[in-house]
RNA sequence: GCCGCGGUAGCUCAGUGGUAGAGCGCGUCAUUGGUAAUGACGAGGUCGGGAGUUCGAUUCUCCCUCGUGGCACCA
């Protein structure tokens, strides 16, 4: 056994099946799974002492409690990444001499280092860099731990050159260990500072891991500061785990809402608009029939639905705050005629000097305009709480970087509303819109739904108490509801506290769509009152909310979730009655005429096509009914229904088809 | 906005320093068929825009533009 010689005590290591061994001070973990058996010994891949995960080399010093990591424990997962991700950053300085290393950290499904490089690396250097890992692991050099000094590691990284690295480690706090991990010898040798653990040497790296994509990110995600070259990779336990993982991402791929959107014809994009939806006729009605449903969720719930204008003078802006806070997100207007020219060539300027003297914006919120719906007349404590909902549609100047698909817009429609009450009305409302976005969430087929409280920040407006108070309420309101939730603390706007609701799709990635935020600045700076029990002027509460965000970027949420396959009453088109020959068509033609009576989105397939044709044709728009006739079924009142990605038919005679369908295409509300 | 990659027919994509090709789709004709590809023929492209190099540019270079993957942003 080793480190005998540094015998000063026996030591008691548990076994997470309680059973104890009794060891010199010093052993190892790796020495404990030899002396339990060789073959332990093989597979081990790291320890967790105490409850944490350490290198299986590490000398345990005082009793504890060991478990020995193989590679099917779920940490297995982290230290291959971690440990693939040096093996990259050495085949690329390898590779690539003067290339700088800075930050390596693991995120979901795989890893990313950032290397400072002036050259960005091309698909080819990025198939040699994997070639070059490969022959790193199968090396099989093992992850040496070394403790350094501060200075001399500053000096050490300095002197290479690697000022990333240097300034890291003058960022430590003074008194951590830094502790650098070594591996390879000579011409094959590399360190890195690097908090660990690690596997014992690269080959445990295994051949699960492939290299993705080159990006560029800002050193410490600041857009001031260098622009690094980041290399994305996955890495998992086998060649199998990973060839499933690729899987998944090309099923992701496939779900993009943006070629559903193409190929079933919902929507398009074009330059001269970008940011902004095209919709088309089978789109459209996707879009409609959610607002309809909002409307009547909403309707139910005691709101009243308002429309607000789209262009309104910058000084409402000035006083709502948002021309000092948000002004580089918005669309600014002249309001002015443009200029016309004498001789018709519109040659001259568009617009004079005095343009910029009378400036509107297009609304990228709806709130301001809501607040100026509440303060026509004298309201009431009796009045509230008052519920004004908008299908608002703003205007946001996102960045360009930032655009995509449906999910973000310069142009979308919030379903948006404002409610205004009481301080003592907070947990009710807060109660009641918690209820109502739940009802919907589930209505739109997600169960899952994770919710934060965030709590004030450091800078912020209003007093203590009211804080204290509106974030009791909302607290109040969210166990009311038995909702599980998290509280981040800080994370509220300076505006008031504020709850978000992520919803978690079927492929497991979560979207952030509803809110509730609590608002003590806009009714006061807006100088929104009511008249209380006392008779005297009070400002109201009030609530920002939303449960779905953006119409826009739900309707994609949705496509991406059912793969375009949506639930039959947002489906464009719910049955398309198809012919075998020209015999039935009047029959067919009768059928559809009679369904599209009985409200159901019906459309006839009378071509001269074979029935296998307009099968195929059908069932790759997703059409989720083809109700298919021929003599027979003229003859018999039948309609032979098959549904989507079904193999049998089904035969029914007409008037029960219909009810049936008419039955299964009901909105949820 | 920043870094990388890309833009060739309606769509997906191949290709070349001598002005272009496939599959699907579309049109016409034939076919009257029973549940995910009937056959034949045909139309369709200033190869994203501009400039440069060249006898000649879709191809090479530069600029712009749009898209896309990240980063930053998302009061």
């Amino acid at each position: 056994m080793k480190n005998v010689d540094r015998q000063i005590k026996d030591i008691t290591i548990t076994l997470p099946d309680g059973a104890q061994r009794t060891y010199p001070s010093g052993t190892s973990a790796l020495d404990v799974a030899t002396d339990i058996s060789p073959g332990l010994a093989k597979v081990v891949i790291a320890a967790k002492i105490d409850g944490e995960l350490s290198d299986l080399s590490l000398p345990i010093i005082n009793d504890a409690a060991l478990e020995l990591v193989k590679k099917d424990a779920d940490e297995a997962l982290e230290l291959i990444r971690h440990d693939c991700a040096h093996v990259m950053a050495q085949a690329v300085q390898k590779l690539f001499p003067g290339t700088q290393v800075t930050i390596g950290p693991n995120i979901d499904n795989g890893f990313f280092y950032d290397f400072a490089r002036d050259e960005p690396f091309s698909s080819e250097d990025i198939e040699a860099i994997e070639k070059q890992m490969r022959t790193i692991i199968q090396r099989g050099d093992a992850f040496v731990r070394e403790v350094w000094d501060r200075d001399k590691a500053i000096a050490y990284f300095k002197d290479k050159g690697e000022a990333y690295k240097a300034e890291i480690i003058e960022d430590l706090p003074e008194g951590e260990d830094i502790k650098v991990y070594r591996q390879g010898q000579g011409d094959d040798g590399w360190l890195d500072l690097c908090r660990g653990p690690h596997m014992p040497t690269t080959r445990h790296v295994g051949d699960g891991f492939k290299l993705l994509k080159v990006a560029g990110a800002y050193w410490r995600g600041d857009s001031n500061n260098a622009m690094l070259t980041r290399i994305y990779g996955t890495a998992w336990r086998d060649k199998k785990e990973l060839k499933a993982y690729l899987h998944q991402l090309e099923e992701a791929e496939k779900r993009d809402h943006r070629k559903l959107g193409a190929e079933m014809d919902l929507f398009h994009f074009q330059p001269e608009a970008q940011g902004s939806v095209f919709w088309h006729p089978q789109g459209f009605t996707i879009y409609n029939q959610m607002e309809g449903y909002i409307r009547r969720r909403l309707n139910d719930a005691g709101y009243d639905e308002i429309k607000t204008p789209q262009l309104i003078d910058n000084k409402l802006w000035e006083k709502s705050g948002h021309w000092g806070k948000y002004r580089e997100n918005m669309f600014v207007v002249p309001d002015e005629v443009p200029q016309g020219s004498d001789d018709g060539t519109h040659d001259g300027p568009i617009l004079s000097d005095k343009a910029f003297e009378k400036l509107m914006a297009l609304k990228p919120m709806n709130c301001p305009a809501h607040v100026q719906v509440f303060n026509q007349g004298i309201k009431s404590y009796r009045d509230l709480p008052i519920r004004l909902a908008e299908f608002g549609c703003c205007h946001r100047n996102e960045a360009h970087g930032a655009l995509h698909g449906l999910m973000r817009l310069r142009q979308f429609t919030q379903d948006d509303a404002h409610i205004f009450c009481t301080e003592d009305q907070i947990t009710d409302e807060a109660v009641g819109f918690c209820e109502l976005l739940q009802n919907v969430y589930s209505d739109l087929g997600f169960d899952d739904v994770a919710v934060a409280l965030s709590l004030r920040p450091e800078t912020r407006v209003g007093d203590d108490a009211l804080w204290d108070k509106a974030e009791e309420g909302l607290r109040k309101a969210l166990v009311k509801t038995g909702l599980e939730f998290r509280e981040d603390p800080g994370e509220g706007a300076f505006y008031g506290p504020k709850i978000d609701y992520q919803i978690r799709d079927a492929i497991g990635r979560t979207w952030q769509c509803g809110t509730l935020q609590l608002d003590f600045n806009l009714p006061e700076r807006l100088d929104a009152s009511y008249i209380g029990e006392d008779g005297n002027k009070h400002r109201p509460v009030m609530l920002h909310r939303a449960i779905l965000g953006s119409l826009e970027r739900f309707i994609g949420v949705m496509i991406e979730n059912y793969s375009g396959k949506l639930p039959l009453w947002l489906t464009p088109t719910q049955v398309v009655v198809a012919t075998i020959t020209d015999k039935a068509d009047a029959y067919a033609t009768a059928l559809q005429e009679k369904l599209v009576a009985a409200g159901v989105r019906a459309d006839l397939d009378i071509r001269n096509e074979k029935i296998n044709y307009k099968v195929r044709e059908h069932s790759h728009a997703k059409v989720p009914y083809i109700y298919v006739v021929g003599a027979r079924e003229a003859e018999e009142g039948t309609v032979a229904i098959r549904e989507l990605g079904g193999k049998d038919q089904l035969v029914k005679n007409v008037d029960d088809a219909i009810a049936g369908l008419v039955d299964d295409a009901k909105a949820p509300f």
